[in-house]
DNA sequence: TTGCTCCTCACGTCACGTGAGGTGGC
DNA sequence: TTGCTCCTCACGTCACGTGAGGTGGC
């Protein structure tokens, strides 16, 4: 017989597990004492003990040992137990390998340039939503050509979508394709909606959901290039690939541009 | 500005977060309506919440978290908490790694064998002990040659430790060795004890601390060679390699040798 | 009036670590 | 008598999830 110090250094636990694990009924000791409460383990105890931790390393919680160790679980139950376990640990592998290299892409960049990023990249699900939207066409991409064609298109949607009575469901959105010929871009002015139609010569359109790497742009759309910049660079380091155009969330459009609130959303995939 | 419904969907965040976040102090909402309590979130806060989820999803916990982001946490710092914390996730990688051999190992077992293994191997470190010990010789390794040579020795070893007034420290140790000539053993058996000297021809030495992989022998001493072949068999497919020579532990020697158990002690290092 | 959204407690989670306060045998 | 070991509560951990019970605006 041991006792419970005794037995907790030949187990190389500790004596607070001893008592946890006769708590919740995982292994009682062999005898105790009625007088004073102290607990004996017997040596062959340390076989249980032994299938205990060996159960804890696999990654089992103390009621799944409980379950496996008492409840006789047929052959087939314990491999798909372990099954489960070996997907988890699959994950958990993969989830710390993904953070760990977060991390390297933080310090590398730390390491260049000397100072901390003043933007952060977040990777999130963006819902499908159905809106209103009026399309015309730019020169090209950056915000000289943009900016003209995209504010009246707002001005008038935002009127005729007003006009119709019908509330608007959310922050506007604005996304652009290039346009077949390839030598000009579409721009895509939109606002949540919730109804099926709305006349005027309005399209109503279901924008699909999508996987975004995402980024607070903060001040006037015509600075928006470094924001976009830092987006684009931040995907590959991080394991993604760009797929398809991105969008700009409008989240906040106070009268003054230099305090406006964009959301850049860029498409992607885990590379 | 946002509600806290409408702010959570767009950070992608849960409600209760946001609550808990504010209870913290560490994401504030821009207003609070002082008459029901509710929370109002500017859209300039996405980058704030964007912050806290990278600063999350590179696994600090929020403590740090606020740290860094309130505390003018200086280049140098954040480069020392970057690197712990790459340190932690090499870590975490690395037994989760391990942890997903073991469940390989238990199931190529399961599926070899069609049953549980009955004997749990525990790798764990073995404490520095000193030892009175008496030393024979036997012809070979197996139970046959060690059993009539090992029992003489703990019976004149006790007899001479109880005569001289010496506690027992702890539960009997064997160990053996091949003698310089490789063609007999050397039979080590052992008691733990507190004393520097002991007289009448009988050694005292230091046992040096070790990692082992161990496993539970129930029964007599006859039958351990098949719980060698077990504990031998399980060290490589779980990425360990034997080093130097086993240990036996005899937890419980009561009368009857088919109720002995012992701890088999196999030192090992990571391979 | 019915939903919907918001609010504040407050318990539960998981496997113990860590005191606090006290007892029994060498 | 002094250490040492043992005992039983009971709080704390971490980041929320999940009710319970209630309120205010459309």
């Amino acid at each position: 017989m041991f006792t419970i110090g005794d037995f907790a250094r030949h187990g190389r636990v500790s004596i607070r597990m001893l008592r946890h694990y006769d708590a919740i009924g995982l292994l009682r000791p062999a005898q105790v004492d009625p007088a004073n409460g102290y607990r004996f383990y017997a040596g062959a105890q340390l076989a249980r003990l032994n299938r205990v931790i060996a159960l804890k390393d696999l990654g089992f919680t103390l009621a799944q040992v409980q379950t496996i160790l008492d409840e006789q679980i047929s052959v087939g139950e314990l491999r798909g137990m372990l099954r489960l376990r070996r997907a988890e640990l699959a994950e958990t592998v993969a989830s710390a390998a993904r953070r760990l290299a977060y991390v390297e892409a933080r310090l590398r960049t730390i390491e260049s340039e000397g100072h901390m990023p003043g933007h952060d990249v977040v990777v999130k699900h963006i819902d499908a939503v159905r809106v209103a939207e009026l399309t015309g066409i730019a020169a090209g991409y950056s915000p000289e050509h943009i900016a003209p064609v995209i504010q009246p298109l707002f001005a008038q949607l935002s009127k005729h979508v007003a006009d119709a009575g019908v509330p608007i469901a959310g922050p506007a959105i604005a996304y652009y394709e290039s346009s077949e010929d390839g030598e000009s871009v579409l721009v895509h002015a939109a606002v949540p909606v919730a109804v099926a139609d709305i006349g005027d010569g309005i399209a109503i359109v279901e924008l699909p959901a999508f996987e975004a790497a995402t980024l607070v742009h903060r001040g006037s759309m015509d600075e928006v290039m470094p924001s976009y910049q830092a987006l684009s660079a931040w995907i590959e380091p991080n394991g993604y690939r760009s797929t398809g155009v991105p969008r700009e969330l409008y989240l906040d459009t106070p009268d003054d541009p230099a305090l406006w609130v964009t959301e850049l959303q860029e498409p992607v995939t885990p590379a």
